[in-house]
Order: C-alpha cells, then sequence, then structure tokens
DNA sequence: ACGCATAATTATGAATGCAAAATCCGACGC
DNA sequence: GCGTCGGATTTTGCATTCATAATTATGCGT
C-alpha cells in the first residue's frame, strides 16, 4: 500500500472528474429549470440542515434530549447519517454530546448571547473596513443598491429584514476572506438558537435605517475606520434594543 | 410518543446523572493517580485528534486523499468512528469532502494563512483589550509571571514557543469570551496546517519578546486600546517576519 | 412501606454488510 | 496510434447488526 498521497484512481488524468461533474449537472439541472443541488449532498448534510431548522423553530427546544430512533424514524433514515449529522452540529455549537447518553440542544445563556454578540459586532466590523477599503466600485454600488432598497422597505418589516439580512452577507462576502465570513456563519448558527422571535423594539427599524445610511456613506468614501466605527455602534445598538438578545442587529 | 424534550430515563430526578458522573469520576481517578480523561472520552474524538496530529506532522500531507481502509486497519478501528471524525474535521476545515470521493487533507493557499493570522490579530487584540479592562490583578500577576518566564527563556527556543503559547492561550482564557476562545482554538487548528516547522527569522525572538513586554506594559496599566494595538501589531510583524506563513507570532 | 439489590429494558457506540457509484483496465473501432 | 466504450474492481454512503452501558422496573429484606 502507497503512502498516503492520491486516491487509487485519477492517478494519470483528470479528465474524469470534470467530466462527471459536468454530465451529472447536465443532466440534474437540464431535466428541472430549477437548478437543484447540482451534485445533491450527501445525506448527512441534509440531515444536518434539517436538525438546524427543527432546532431553530423550536421543534427540538434548548436543553431537550435528541431522541435518535424516533427522529430517524421521522426522517425516514437509519442512525447512522443521523449521528455524523450530529457529530457535526455538536462541533457548530447547536448540539452538546455526552457520552453514553446522546445528544442535547445546546442552551446558550443570555451571556452567551452578550458574547456571540460582541464578535459578530468585531468581525463584521472588521469587514466594513475591508470592504471600505478594497471594494470596487461595481461591489459598492451593489450594496448601494441594497441599501436603496432597504430605504425603501421600511414600513415591511419581512422584507426589511430579509434585505438587511441579504446586506450584511453581501457585505461579508466583499469583505474577501472567506474565513471570515465561515466565522460569522457559524456564529449565526448559535445565535439563532436563542431567537426570540419577538420582534424588534417598536422605531429600531427606524434607528436601524439611519445607521446603515451612515455606514453606507462611510463605505462609499471610503473611510475605512469609520465605517468599521459605524458598523460597531449598529450592533452595540442592536444588542441594546434586543433586551433579552436578538439575532440581527436590523 | 412523548415530544422530544428529554431522555427516557431521569424523568423524574437528576440524582442519577450526578451520582453516575461523581462515581465514575471516583472509580477512574482513583484508580490511576494520573487523572485519565474521566469519563473516556468518544472513539470519534480520540480518531479526530490522531487525525490532526496525522495532519499537522505532514503523515497525511495537503491535498491527499484520506484511505478510509487502510488508516482503518492502521488504527485498528472499523469506519464508523472513522468517517465520524473525518466529518468533525471537515467543519474544522482540516479536511475537505467529496461526495462520493471521500475526504481530502485541506490544502491552505499562502492567502488563507494571511487570512487567518488577520482573523488571529483581530481575536487576540481584543482579547487583549478585555484584558486590560476586567482582568482582576491576581490574574493580571499571573500573565506577569508568565511573560517573567518568557524574558529568562529568550535564549531557549523551545521552551520560549511553550511559554509563549501558553502566554497567549491564558491571555485568551481571561478574555472572558468562550466564543471567541473556541474560534480562535479552530483557527490554529488551521494554521498548524500551513506550519513550515520552519524557525522564525533570527533576531525575531528579541523582537517578540520586546513587543511583549510592551504588551505586558500596557495591559498592566489597564490602556484596552493600547493592548489591542500592541497585540495587533505583534501580530502583524509576526506575519511579515514568517515569509511563507508560520503558525506563532512568538 | 421504604430502601436497596438485581434483572429487564432501552439507548448508545461501534462493527459489519450491502447497494450504488466512481475509477481502473482492457479491448475495440477509427 | 489514439480515443472511446464496456466490464471488473474499488470505494463510498448508508443500513443493519451486535455489544456494552445506562436506566428503569422488579423483587427482596427489613
Amino acid at each position: 500500500m502507497p503512502a498516503p498521497t492520491d486516491p487509487p484512481r485519477a492517478t494519470s488524468t483528470r479528465r474524469s472528474r470534470a467530466q462527471a461533474a459536468s454530465s451529472a449537472a447536465g443532466a440534474v439541472a437540464g431535466a428541472s429549470g430549477q437548478a437543484l443541488p447540482l451534485a445533491r449532498r450527501a445525506l448527512y448534510q441534509d440531515v444536518a440542515e434539517r436538525l438546524r431548522q427543527m432546532i431553530y423553530d423550536r421543534r427540538l427546544p434548548p436543553g431537550s434530549w435528541i431522541d435518535e430512533l424516533s427522529l430517524c424514524e421521522g426522517l425516514g433514515i437509519s442512525r447512522t447519517p443521523l449521528r455524523e449529522a450530529l457529530k457535526v452540529l455538536a462541533v457548530e455549537g447547536l448540539v452538546t454530546m455526552q457520552l453514553r447518553r446522546g445528544a442535547f440542544v445546546a442552551e446558550v445563556s443570555h451571556e452567551d448571547v452578550r458574547q456571540v454578540y460582541q464578535l459578530l459586532a468585531l468581525l463584521e466590523s472588521d469587514a466594513a473596513a475591508s470592504v471600505a477599503r478594497q471594494a470596487t466600485d461595481a461591489e459598492m454600488a451593489e450594496l448601494r443598491a441594497l441599501h436603496d432598497r432597504l430605504e425603501r422597505q421600511v414600513r415591511q418589516r419581512e422584507a426589511f429584514f430579509a434585505t438587511n439580512e441579504a446586506f450584511h452577507l453581501r457585505l461579508l462576502q466583499l469583505g474577501r476572506n472567506r474565513w471570515r465570513e465561515q466565522l460569522v456563519q457559524d456564529l449565526r448558527k448559535v445565535m439563532k438558537l436563542n431567537r426570540h422571535h419577538s420582534l424588534l423594539k417598536r422605531g429600531r427599524l427606524t434607528e436601524s435605517l439611519a445607521e446603515h445610511r451612515a455606514l453606507m456613506s462611510a463605505l462609499e468614501s471610503r473611510d475605512a475606520s469609520r465605517a468599521a466605527e459605524l458598523m460597531r455602534a449598529h450592533f452595540d445598538n442592536g444588542l441594546q434594543a434586543a433586551t433579552a438578545g436578538t439575532t440581527e442587529p436590523a
């Protein structure tokens, strides 16, 4: 047996892999108008996503024990992919595992929320600074478009939240640091655990919009440190507004 | 079947769990003088740790395919715990999984190293600020002791590195944000992937020590912003010194 | 009746088995 | 000679099975 370097297959050419990918894409995407996940992800990943959803909307409440058997029956799968998914969620911090006792939905304390929120503020303000420094004009225009949409949607909570999230996500992507992106996404997953579906305080939407406006201005004037500062303030206000902890600074 | 809330056992009292834990601890720790991991962690976690080690010291080189069968034979286990461990490492970013093609050791580019290093700088400087603000005097003295040891070990590379790592770790712990701690640990795992066991540039140790000295001073004078700034500089210098990317700012 | 020891039950952890998919190897056609 | 097609082999992904540990239920003694 050779030293671990390459799979036994695909030693000479890389043709096969690309070919397989493209043919699969053609078959799947071609059949339905909508582009399904090209190579359908592994079952355990699907399961992980479904578990996250069940956790987010409290079908699996914080602290509750996760019954593998009934869950498997409910999902129509065997324990193997479920257990793999649970381990993934454990790394993400959504569940905790106890040896010989199984998996439990994580409980995040108020203090946890505070800590995570602080980190999100840190990372996103860093991202804002990066964007102010190195985004192209086209990218900046893209953000501007999102912000303008936000301005128009101040009376529609749902749409506002959606666009707000899109704005933050896009900003993060434009920050050009895939590890920061990953970190923020993971932290957001944790925050969702504690989403008190309670909506934000009255008036917070307007405040939030004003903060966004200032941030957008700082970004467009390429003022990195001001952008960072405003983003941080945006988060701090969001945390204050959400007495018991809310996911989005909004 | 009741709604998912608690395990079928331990419905009435919590006695059993605490009892079990203490008795187990007593049995295991009591038998051997050394406290083994009290409740021996799950096999997949042991495997994950061994895999990390194999990756760090290049027995599994970056980009290489991970042969499940031979690894299982080598470790004397079945594929199930190995595959669980691989999924954990995938979340951590140490390996990548391709559907129907298996697991590969992640390859971190120079750009990745730069990005991760920047995040480490961001998070650790934030931690430094926290420590400057809220560490107790006793905790500060603890850091001081570590720093003093560092001063004495400037001629012993190995010891210096060890103490340096201990200092950074302790500082992080004193930052009182367990999520930040977790993030930094995960990022460090990724950095280790690219550890060019190459030692640092000549003279860097002395520079590094000077930076530590300044940082320690800022911490003790409770100057949060200066501490953060110095920590960031410490990292920036470390990155510069390590042309191709090195783990520790040293 | 109450507490404790013991057996039955149940769930977890790990190994094994099996079908599908991908790769590899060889032969055929151009 | 080169590229392509088809079967054999290997490997993955998931299901199933088995062993062990924990919990619950049962019975005994006091």
